[in-house]
DNA sequence: ATTCCATGATCAG
DNA sequence: TGATCCTGGAATC
């Protein structure tokens, strides 16, 4: 369930189990053998992570570098590791504690020079401190491409997902078909501030909530409700329900391959007709 | 037992 | 735009 908040809260977790001290590193399923022979053994330097990408340093000039993709997982437990099962990619194993990687689209060795380019290609992230959304709105405010598309593309803004895309909009009710160039700054500055609101909470309490507290079930005078995803929201994997606010049906289609959800009430526009 | 689907991203055409 | 890679849980047969 990877967005940016996800990897952030990994890389605090990395650091405070492993980080200063020595790591056995292994490749059960085979397929990071030769990287892991490479840093097995040497002390795990720091642990970083920018939009969904997350750098393991091991030592000057190498880093392990993980993108868990859409079905990535990592998972912590205490020493004794069990036995592997075979498909972890990655373990990490210290007298205290073991973390498993599986399913990852990228976990490879690179260099200082490669973390660059990686961090080069990426755009602000909300999580990242000193980072600040005025580069994104360079490239929002010129493009005709629509915002729900933006916010997905990580050299724009890095670490938004599925998820905070579709609950961000809403919570400014934002069409998420109108172009990019057509947001006002004062619109974009909202957004970014937000995405530094939620992402943060989400760093915090390692899921996505979204709800204000004064629109929550108990506050609305509802009985209490259980996303399927674990977080509370508005609109995201909502399709067909009643919009909490304004009742209107969620509404929902591809964009940007991925499935969108909005409420035509709440963020009026042409919805994409 | 099998298919479908997911909070992601790249590459070919 | 579509095919493809990665995994596992839920839905469907």
């Amino acid at each position: 369930m990877p967005e940016g908040h996800t990897i952030h809260r990994l890389a605090l977790d990395h650091r405070s189990r492993f980080e200063g001290e020595r790591v056995r590193v292994s490749s059960p399923q085979g397929k990071f053998t030769g990287g892991a022979a490479l840093i097995d053994g040497q002390v795990m330097t720091g642990a970083e992570a920018h939009g969904k990408h997350l750098f393991l340093g091991f030592g000057p000039d190498r880093w392990v570098h993980v993108h868990l993709g859409l079905f990535g997982k990592l998972g912590f437990g205490a020493a004794p590791a069990p036995p592997p099962t075979d498909t972890v990619r990655l373990r990490l194993a210290n007298p205290s504690a073991y973390a498993d990687l599986r399913g990852p689209t990228t976990c490879a060795l690179i260099t200082d020079a490669e973390k660059h380019a990686i961090h080069d290609r990426l755009g602000p992230d909300p999580l990242r401190p000193g980072d600040d959304g005025t580069r994104a709105w360079q490239r929002i405010s010129r493009s005709r491409t629509t915002i729900a598309a933006l916010l997905l593309d990580q050299k724009v803004i890095a670490g938004v997902g599925n998820v905070y895309r579709a609950e961000v909009l809403f919570r400014h009710h934002i069409d998420p078909y109108r172009a990019g160039r057509d947001l006002t700054r004062a619109e974009w500055d909202a957004l970014w501030a937000d995405l530094v609101f939620l992402m943060a909470e989400g760093v915090r309490h390692n899921r996505i909530d979204t709800v204000r507290p004064e629109h929550l079930p108990e506050a609305m005078g509802r009985p209490p409700r259980v996303d399927d995803h674990g977080g509370e929201v508005y609109v995201y994997r909502r399709a067909h329900m009643g919009c909490h606010i304004c009742g209107s049906e969620i509404r929902t289609a591809g964009l940007a391959a991925r499935n969108l959800f909005w409420c035509p009430g709440c963020q009026p526009g042409t919805g994409g007709g």
